[in-house]
DNA sequence: ATCGAGCATCAGTTCAGCTTAACGGTTTCG
DNA sequence: CGAAACCGTTAAGCTGAACTGATGCTCGAT
């Protein structure tokens, strides 16, 4: 019978790329995930890894027995469910993934209702930028995360993983009040000379920002990375540049901003393990989510 | 993560009833057996078996849990079959299970036929009676097996085990010519004062004959246990006894039977571990025993 | 040409899981 | 009603699988 430890080594592979990734990720020594997907080769008689340079790649064999792999794991998390749905007590540690806006706007309430409804649920918060969410939820160090998607940075779709949505946000565009006024609301293009504020580079803000302004046909002045929404705001209010900001971002907007509805939107879901949907703490937490969104 | 080689136990012990038993099937001792199970009942959270005077019995949350086990275990199945398509050469040990009118009727042939097909795959075939075959097969001493069911002893359906059709055929009433002619054709009610020829009490075969009998109203005397049924008829011959034969064990008959065609039937299929029926071997004999019977 | 990154291999060690042995409870049979 | 057979559990000890750490090799980049 085929390992399924074994199994999950050659998955997180087939997302990583090296045995090297692999092996931090799943906090292994590269020496225990080399051996390991030896020993799953010789069991399987095919040649699952082709030695390229110095990297391994998959052989259309290992790609094959990677799809076996996602559908066995599923089932197993699956289980893992089930059981859990069937103890009395829903107990234990809940790992939870966010991005910085929504752990200020979102979870605290959403936390509040979740202490209320399942009082031995432990929720431990982790401040993740969803581009590296998947990576964590499949190694489990998180068991389910709060992720969002750009209509300029649409997430790829992940096997391993699935999601439901929660919320559908404008996106804003934040100018300063100006002393003359402006007369026409601003617009991505009036702002193409104006100093930026944008998050920090490799954050899917960031790529958010810059590929909305190259949508419109230019290549922003960032000045700023700045990750906060509000602390944005307070910038943007003293003149120090021009910002987009989603609508959780701008709830409760320091005077001196002017905030201009755009057509881009921003989708945040909530994003488990495929199988652990029915699990009864994701269950309770995406509920206490949508409750404390409204 | 679950344990999957625990699921294997538990799946077993849903078979089998006692812990005993899947140690027996499995060769391990009861030991092991009881100490991996609550294992798995700690890694669960729930209670999966239930301690019933000196047995145990699967509790809801068990059951449900079976049904994840051999979905797991029937995905793993098939990624094992794919990987040994993948595989150039077609090599190893098939074990197959066949009961004895298919050993000597079908077989041979088949054998041949796969011999030639692919000479590098060595099958070994096993003597087993149908009532034995599901056990192995699941255990994995079996890969294949051959096996009939009759219209009065219907198999049972099992969760972890596929098969496909390859024989259908009539079943005969075989009774001693007598001097002075018989007139009408014989049939099971003529025979109910006459001696009867079953297979070994315990046998599919046997209880073939027995409620083919009770269904026509009577109970046989049974004379003499033989399983072979090329000295079925030859015991027939002499005037021992009458017997039911299907139409593999009636290619020959002696001279001094009548075959007299009932409208029983009996349905000889390939069986094998769900999930495996697209592994190579398999369809290679599947292919071989097809052209064996024509 | 040299250095770093990455994979494979070997030796050593640790721990999960097996066996053996012994015990307690339950059913069955004389 | 007592004894024996059966079944499951537990404790103790041992074996082997799997991980770590060290070493070597190859490829690619500076």
């Amino acid at each position: 019978m085929l390992d399924v430890r074994r199994l999950r080594l050659l998955r997180e592979l087939a997302y990583r790329g090296t045995i090297a990734a692999v092996a931090e990720a799943l906090t292994f020594t590269p020496s225990a995930v080399s051996q390991q997907l030896a020993a799953l080769e010789r069991e399987a008689g095919v040649a699952l890894l082709e030695r390229t340079g110095r990297r391994v790649a998959l052989t259309p064999a290992g790609v094959a027995l990677v799809r076996h792999a996602e559908a066995v794991l599923e089932r197993l998390e699956q289980a893992a469910a089930e059981l859990a749905a069937a103890r009395s007590d829903l107990s234990g540690i809940l790992r939870i993934g966010a991005f910085p806006t929504a752990t200020r706007a979102i979870l605290p309430a959403a936390l509040a209702a979740l202490a209320r409804s399942h009082p031995g649920l432990d929720p431990m918060v982790d401040e993740v930028d969803p581009a590296e969410v998947a990576p964590r939820l499949r190694a489990g160090e998180l068991d389910v995360a709060l992720v969002h998607e750009y209509d300029f940075v649409p997430a790829e779709p992940d096997l391993a993983l699935d999601a439901v949505p929660l919320l559908d946000e404008f996106m804003y565009l934040a100018t300063p009040h100006t002393v003359d006024g402006e007369g026409d609301a601003a617009t991505l293009l009036s702002c193409r000379d104006a100093p930026w504020i944008a998050s920090t580079p490799g954050t899917l803000c960031h790529a958010m920002t810059m590929r909305a302004c190259q949508a419109a046909g230019f290549s922003p002045r960032v000045r700023h990375h700045i990750d906060d929404f509000a602390t944005v705001l307070a910038m943007v209010a003293v003149g120090q540049g021009v910002a987009l900001v989603p609508e959780l971002g701008a709830a409760d907007p320091p005077g001196g901003v002017t905030l201009t509805a755009l057509s881009m939107r921003r989708r945040t879901r909530v994003a488990f393990r495929r199988g652990a949907g029915g699990h009864p703490a994701v269950v309770a937490l995406i509920a206490a989510l949508r409750s404390a969104v409204r």
